[in-house]
DNA sequence: CCTACCGATCGGTAGG
DNA sequence: CCTACCGATCGGTAGG
């Protein structure tokens, strides 16, 4: 299932090094930053092998703990995935309601949109959104509806910049099914877009842009 | 992990009804078939609850075997996964290239080319491409050679389309970010349609050429 | 294609 | 957060 390297004591008797000589933690990222620590190395695991994928200890391993100790900080591998999306979300929306209550004219705010929106979706680091995008399905139902408001008002955003793009005649149709079709193409790009290869996303936005835009 | 009922008989000292009473084989169905079956049903079992969601006794059940009885038909799981993609790329590719060498003019061309592709990516039963978009990671790279194969001859394709659409100016841009882009906004709506509620593939289909072409 | 089974691994827990 | 463990389940196989 999973390829994972395999250093395989099955039974330690020995405390491993790599545990015990960690450094202390700082006051600063004394307590709340573990759990920071399982969400981030969660989101790239789950992107890279998907949730079914992704063990437990795959994820503890990624932080230097022991395979039950990640049950400390959450109930269960659930709600691991529920905070990596919710995590991707909350930064999103931030930075989405930041460019949408700025001052630009709409193609140049359309165009600093679509940019953060594919940062969000291909940037290093960056695995939250395409968690969410991809691994959907693997969140049951009741863990699902939090997760939907957010996303509810990430869309209502798009579906704003569009009608004021529509208003200044850069779209002639602003309806929903242009909004999942528009996003859907950058989403997608998490797909085949591979950092450092091609197109910077910078270039790539502005070709976006330009493939969206009647001009 | 996944989620199929249970009908749980887990040492059956007495042949299950199920699988005594089915109709003998017809001369026609006897033999391939079999393996076409579990090919059907682990499309649409990959596509609903992932590849590493999906057990061989999902599969199995699906078709009315027991669980070791697959392995007669595939040496493993990832060769009915690599199946999977193949049947649906060969079928695929066989439309596309169907209407390519029609007499249409391109802006016709184009949209029956759309609506043919979303037909594979949407239709009820059509499970074998969204595998193949959605799955490829769980994929060994072995096995990937040959679909990649495939792959780029349907690139090629639509790439072809494309620098048609330009040479009567209906799109201003051919390049393969252009293709990626199309396609992305295409396949991506793997993600968010469903059959038989809102717009019919074909309406979708008029939406996206519209939403594609600078008229 | 079934029977019967294997070794490996999984998510999760009790008790510290 | 670790130790030690559990029951369930997994992909796959030998022998028919």
């Amino acid at each position: 299932m999973s390829s994972s390297p395999k250093t395989a004591i099955p039974t330690p008797k020995v405390p491993r090094p790599a545990l015990r000589n960690r450094p202390l933690a700082t006051v600063a990222d004394a307590d709340g930053n573990r759990r920071a620590d399982l969400i981030r190395v969660s989101a790239r695991l789950f992107r890279e092998k998907g949730f079914d994928g992704t063990t437990i200890r795959d994820i503890a391993d990624a932080v230097g703990m022991r395979s039950g100790s990640p049950f400390y900080h959450f109930k269960s591998k659930q709600e691991i995935l529920a905070s990596v999306m919710e995590e991707g979300l909350v930064a999103g929306l931030d930075a989405t309601e930041r460019i949408m209550a700025s001052e630009l004219p709409p193609r140049e705010k359309f165009r600093v949109l679509v940019r953060s929106h594919l940062e969000t979706v291909l940037a290093e680091g960056h695995d939250f959104i395409p968690v969410l995008l991809y691994e959907w399905r693997s969140l049951s139902p009741d863990l699902q509806a939090h997760i939907i408001d957010l996303k509810d008002r990430y869309d209502r955003l798009w579906q704003q910049i569009l009608s004021q793009l529509k208003h200044v005649n850069l779209i002639r149709n602003d309806g929903a099914v242009v909004r999942l079709l528009l996003l859907g193409a950058i989403n997608y790009s998490a797909q085949w877009y591979k950092p450092g290869k091609g197109l910077s996303i910078d270039q790539l936005a502005d070709q976006t842009v330009e493939f969206f835009l009647s001009d």
